[in-house]
RNA sequence: GGGUAGGUGGCCGAGUGGUUAAAGGCGGCAGACUGUAAAUCUGCUCACGAAAGUGUACGUUGGUUCGAAUCCAUCCCUACCCA
């Protein structure tokens, strides 16, 4: 660099709005942005496919809040059209499509969840229906005019599909289209969105330019895997922290994860790194603590702490918070009780054979310590008694 | 439209007339050990039943047979090649 002339600087927020992202397209173009002094424009797309936000939904949506702090513009953009037809993105097969009751219902709740981030006041909600609902075939086809097959297939999940001879239907191929054009329709300047969704979001820069409108800038946030550690966070994997759940159900969970994934929650989830001198457990504590917390309060964030603590670390059930269930209500015999308590309190099914043979005859059913394992005998317990179910179920008698 | 290969339990995948509720793997669950971590070990993993057993199940419907996931027909579905 010469001392001539020193390179302007960049705008003071844009670090930070760039910090955490997996891809910023492009950064320049950003900053060029923020420099113009307005309010810009922020889309988020979520499709109401499932009714809970998790974990790994907050990850776009704190980066959506920054700019919301900014004082930029944070527009939600319900896919409750898009959501029909299913987002094809990092699927193997097709998926199920949705009426539009479980669409709109999923939409009121998830919008609820996602205010436990964003400002409600200053965020502007959008539903995509809006205008898809009301465009003809022909509009349709001038659309689909402006894409070709080739750039469908570059994406890898439908490469991978082609290659593997799974099906992929037609309209599936639209998803992206339909992403890109509610970019149009919303003039967005920068969308955010997970890396999986890259491709959709170029595609509302190239339909954006067609339409002579300014391209929108792309940030990619990582994809947040889920307690598993494999999979990427999703309901329908059954590996999700729901933000909705209560402090001592999110704490559990996070304290099961494993090491390796508990460094990428910090970095992800707080966008911190652990610090590294303490007790890998001790670390796991913070994390739980910190993200209970932020999603309920600081008092129940400390509370869900030691109540974990006095339950499997002291393994002092007798003080610990447990869902309860009135005595009396237990009649029969032990898999008949074990049977009622999953189902009324833990709202699992579960088949006779299972608990006879996992449950009852391994020792896991316990009542005040003491192990049930005959299914036929009568259950008698009494109010006060504790009795578990498994080493992470248990439930006080009232 | 023609040809070929297929459709098996949550997934992958063996099985080609009875010994098959169906190998093996993955996943999942319970227990032991632990830090509700990882790794490891044990057991379980269609339903009912204490068990013997019974019911249901190998895309659909029907048939052959003492007996079918396995043979035949029918229909549905998928991929690939050709048009």
């Amino acid at each position: 660099m010469s001392d001539a002339v020193s390179p302007s600087p960049t705008h003071p927020s844009l670090a930070q709005l760039v910090g955490g992202t997996s891809k910023v397209l492009s950064e320049k173009e950003l900053d060029e942005k923020l420099k113009e002094g307005r309010p810009l424009r922020i889309k988020f797309g979520v499709d109401p496919t499932a009714p809970d936000i998790h974990l790994g939904h907050t990850v776009p949506l704190e980066k959506l809040r920054q700019f919301q702090e900014l004082g930029h513009h944070a527009i939600l953009l319900i896919g409750d059209f898009t959501a029909t037809v299913g987002d094809p993105t990092g699927r193997s097969t097709a998926r199920p499509p949705l009426t539009r009751e479980e669409v709109l219902s999923n939409a009121e709740t998830y919008t609820d969840q996602a205010f436990k981030v964003l400002d409600r006041e200053k965020t502007e909600i959008v539903f995509n229906g809006e205008w898809f609902r009301q465009m003809n075939y022909e509009q349709v086809l001038k659309l689909n005019a402006r894409v070709t097959l080739q750039q469908m297939l570059q994406r890898e999940d439908f490469k991978e599909r082609v290659a593997k001879g799974t099906e992929v239907r037609l309209h599936e191929l639209q998803y992206p289209i339909m992403q890109g054009w509610d970019s149009v329709e919303l003039q967005s300047d920068v969308e955010i969105g997970g890396t999986d969704q890259l491709f959709n979001m170029l595609v509302g820069r190239d339909l954006q330019k067609e339409e002579g409108q300014a391209q929108q800038s792309v940030i990619c946030m990582p994809l947040l895997e889920g307690l598993d550690g494999v999979k990427k966070m999703s309901k329908s994997a059954h590996n999700y922290i729901g933000v909705n759940e209560p402090p001592i159900e999110m704490f559990g969970k996070l304290m099961s994860i494993s090491d390796e994934l508990m460094d990428r929650y910090y970095l992800l989830l707080l966008g911190q790194a652990r610090d590294a001198s303490l007790h890998p457990m001790e670390s796991k504590k913070e994390l739980a603590r910190l993200i209970v917390t932020r999603y309920h309060s600081e008092e129940e964030g400390h509370a869900a702490r030691a109540d974990w603590e006095t339950r499997f670390s002291k393994r002092d059930l007798n003080a610990a918070d447990l869902p309860e269930i009135a005595a009396d209500s237990l009649q029969g015999n032990v898999l008949e009780v074990v049977s009622q308590v999953f189902r009324d309190v833990f709202e699992i099914e579960k088949s006779n054979g299972e608990l006879r043979k996992q449950f009852i005859t391994t020792g896991a059913i316990q009542l005040d310590g003491e192990r049930l394992i005959d299914a036929t005998v009568a259950f008698e317990g009494s109010a006060g008694q504790i009795l578990r179910l498994s080493k992470k179920q248990s439930v006080r008698l009232s």
